[in-house]
RNA sequence: GCCCAGAUAGCUCAGUCGGUAGAGCAGCGGAUUGAAAAUCCGCGUGUCGGUGGUUCGAUUCCGCCUCUGGGCA
């Protein structure tokens, strides 16, 4: 294997991703970085499937606990974070395993990422301002006038989206489109990429619904209860937007049943894991992996393809 | 046992003054450049509970049956 190989491994939630990571941890002079939108935060273990502390004790992961549930994280705040820890852990001579489901995060460090300017929440709220009072289709007409290519693949209904591409005009004073065709840098290393899932979707959704209860056996209810009774914490935050932590709240505000909670958190996680399905169907050189063979099999295979 | 109300998509329900039906949710497919566990886009055939009758034609009207709520005994 080339000295400087890096490992991916993707896969939906609930795909046993941890538990083979874990696995190659003993095998193999491998360091985790955590490839995960959630797991950044700090205060949010239950509901977001963290390794626990002992099972991190055993198997240290880089990026899991490195924000409050009150900060924002980014794609671009992976990308260099992790750039910096694949170096650090290449010197230590060590192997760097990235392990996780957030498919933009490893898309943003394979392809690079445009030099944009970074989130400003000043800009944000003032667009979601205007937004409030004139409407997402009027902001949507005045992107066509400054950057007419981003409106046309804008849809007029993606709030989040133009908001983005307006957001970075007025910074700039130039578009989207302009600046995004100067290319990121394209990931440096070798790369083995493997992603793992059931075969079967309706495995999968087993899977999610056995492990949402148990979410909820484990006090789920009670982390999100201490999190809302933060007064800095609210349910537009991108923390408390995850899966699970928003059909919570929603529960503890009074908007619905425990029952309409289980099963609104249980289909949130089945959407997830359906997009992220879609982010590995089309993506190249993945070698696949199934979540129901043995782990002994699938520890093999990855093992077999970096000798 | 009697009376009333229901029975329509996986779920909750709308509707057809008689010409075989459509919403929300779920599900499925797709997009994805500093919020991505986010934010969007597209996709709707189902013995209209069963059976008999009226009718050119019944999911719709009528009878009976079954089941589910509620009420009265």
């Amino acid at each position: 294997m080339h000295t400087k190989a890096v490992v991916f491994l993707m896969g939906p939630t609930a795909s046993g991703k941890t538990a083979l990571a874990s696995a190659l941890y003993q095998r193999l002079p491998v360091e985790l970085i955590s490839v995960d939108s959630a797991l950044v935060y700090k205060q949010m273990d239950i509901g977001t499937a963290k390794p626990t502390a002992e099972e991190l004790a055993i198997t240290p992961h880089h990026l899991i606990d490195i924000r409050d549930p009150a900060q924002s994280y980014s794609a671009a705040d992976f990308r260099s974070d992790a750039l910096r820890l694949i170096a650090e852990i290449q010197q230590r001579g060590n192997i760097p395993l990235l392990v996780g489901g957030t498919m933009l995060y490893f898309k943003a460090l394979l392809d690079g990422i445009s030099p944009l300017p970074e989130a400003d929440a000043a800009v944000r709220l003032q667009l979601e301002t205007e937004a409030a009072s004139k409407g997402w289709a009027a902001l949507h007409e005045e992107l066509a006038k400054v950057d007419p290519v981003s409106a046309a693949r804008i849809h007029p209904n993606d709030p989040q989206r133009i908001n983005r591409a307006l957001e970075v005009y007025r910074l700039t004073g130039r578009s989207l489109t302009e600046l995004t065709a100067e290319k990121g840098e394209p990931f440096a290393f070798p790369v083995h990429q493997f992603a793992i899932a059931p075969a079967d979707r309706a495995v999968l959704h087993q899977r999610i619904a056995i492990r949402f209860e148990q979410m909820l056996a484990a006090g789920f209810e009670q982390e999100v209860l201490r999190l809302k009774q933060r007064a800095d914490l609210h349910p537009d935050l991108p923390s408390m937007r995850c899966v699970g932590y928003r059909q919570m709240w929603q529960y503890l505000d009074g908007e619905c049943s425990y029952q309409q909670m289980t099963e609104r958190g249980i289909a949130a996680t089945r959407q997830l894991a359906k997009r992220q399905l879609t982010w590995l169907r089309g993506w190249p050189d993945l070698n696949w992996l199934n979540s129901e063979a043995p782990l002994e099999e699938n520890l093999q295979a990855v093992l077999s393809s970096l000798s």
